[in-house]
DNA sequence: TTTATTTGACCCCC
DNA sequence: GGGGGTCAAATAAA
């Protein structure tokens, strides 16, 4: 499969990204080669898998990520066991007596909004499954601060995550900051006719996916009754993380969900919206009413809120399997520490 | 029983 | 020291 790039003069180059992207996605072609293979021992299996993941790990270290310290500052780490973790908003390289903090990633802001019309729309199918790991009330905003990273992040390292809060100025638009390119391969999700593969059965059911947006965005609703109650509300933008590509720079979109028309028993019934396990989600009553998706009201709002973002564009990143434009703003402006 | 969510506590940065 | 982000035990749901 052929990939194509395009590239604009950045402050640093994103050619060593694009061809471990290119690399990886020839890797994993090669590595369903030899899966296949009669004849492969399960050394060369056990290689290709490794090699795989090593990939995965370097992709999620280089998207969107500036070495301030040049290329030296991977060359000094070197012997012992390497790890990759994430704290704080940081990625952190560990290995040996060495470390090194990564702190800006691609990050991104979508703004959804959500009117109370009714409309759902029949299933869609879509890419990413977001688990939640924690809710803050933030100082100076009504509303809490929902914090979900990639459902895929232990099987596949996959360091994607994201923010949703609820919009002070209009309570019926969410602010969903995303960070982290997805590495996984929930993007095989949305190739039509593809069979999910077994985790991915076990994360989604047919009640999950109500959208379908004309424009790529995919939404994913659960659950609306439960939006009442102080659980179980769940949404994800997936594709958000794959910006659509013919979106320009701080263009601005809007993702129109609407709630259905009041219904007493809303609250109590239907086992059908009940929120599947690992599912995108967001919980709690008070961000998140009972709304209901609709895919004809309007596109996703995606908005970029930095001002030194520089514009990216390439392909595939996240899939070998798929190839879709994708532009998104990184920001460099962050600080790149190197630490032992 | 397994898996996901909730939520208080902890950690780190500013 | 305060605020934001993450962890992890408890709880809920499938």
């Amino acid at each position: 499969m052929e990939r194509k790039y395009s590239i604009k003069d950045d402050d640093w180059d994103q050619r060593p990204l694009m061809e471990l992207t290119q690399a990886k996605g020839l890797v994993e072609q090669l590595q369903t080669h030899v899966m296949d293979s009669p004849s492969a021992t399960n050394t060369s299996k056990e290689l290709m898998t490794k090699i795989t993941s090593s990939y995965k790990a370097s992709l999620s270290i280089l998207n969107g990520v500036k070495f301030e310290g040049g290329e030296n500052s991977l060359s000094m780490l070197k012997g012992g066991e390497t790890s990759l973790s994430k704290l704080n908003g940081r990625i952190k390289l560990e290995t040996g007596e060495n470390s090194l903090s990564i702190k800006c990633q691609p990050r991104w802001k979508e703004q959804v909004r959500v009117c109370e019309r009714s409309g759902l729309q029949g299933p869609l199918d879509d890419g990413y499954s977001w688990r939640k790991y924690g809710q803050k009330d933030i100082f100076g905003a009504a509303h809490p601060r929902a914090y979900f990273r990639c459902a895929h992040r232990v099987a596949q390292g996959c360091l994607s995550n994201k923010q949703v809060q609820r919009s002070d100025e209009d309570p019926s638009i969410f602010d969903v900051t995303y960070q982290g390119l997805h590495t996984c391969n929930q993007v095989s999700h949305l190739l039509p006719g593809q069979p999910p593969n077994k985790e991915d059965q076990k994360l989604k059911n047919p009640q999950e996916t109500l959208l379908n947006f004309k424009t790529g965005c995919h939404v994913k609703v659960e659950d609306f009754n439960s939006l009442l109650e102080p659980k179980s509300a769940s949404f994800s933008l997936p594709s958000a993380s794959t910006p659509n590509p013919n979106s320009s720079k701080r263009e601005k979109k809007t993702v129109i969900f609407s709630s259905p028309e009041p219904q007493p028993h809303n609250r109590s019934m239907d086992s059908s919206f009940h929120p599947p396990s690992a599912s995108p989600t967001i919980s709690d009553a008070s961000l998140f009413p009972p709304y209901r998706a609709n895919n004809f009201g309007g596109g996703k709002n995606l908005q970029f809120d930095h001002n030194d973002f520089a514009s990216v564009t390439a392909s595939g990143i996240s899939s070998p399997s798929q190839d879709f434009g994708l532009d998104f703003y990184v920001d460099f402006n962050s600080d790149i520490p190197f630490s032992r």
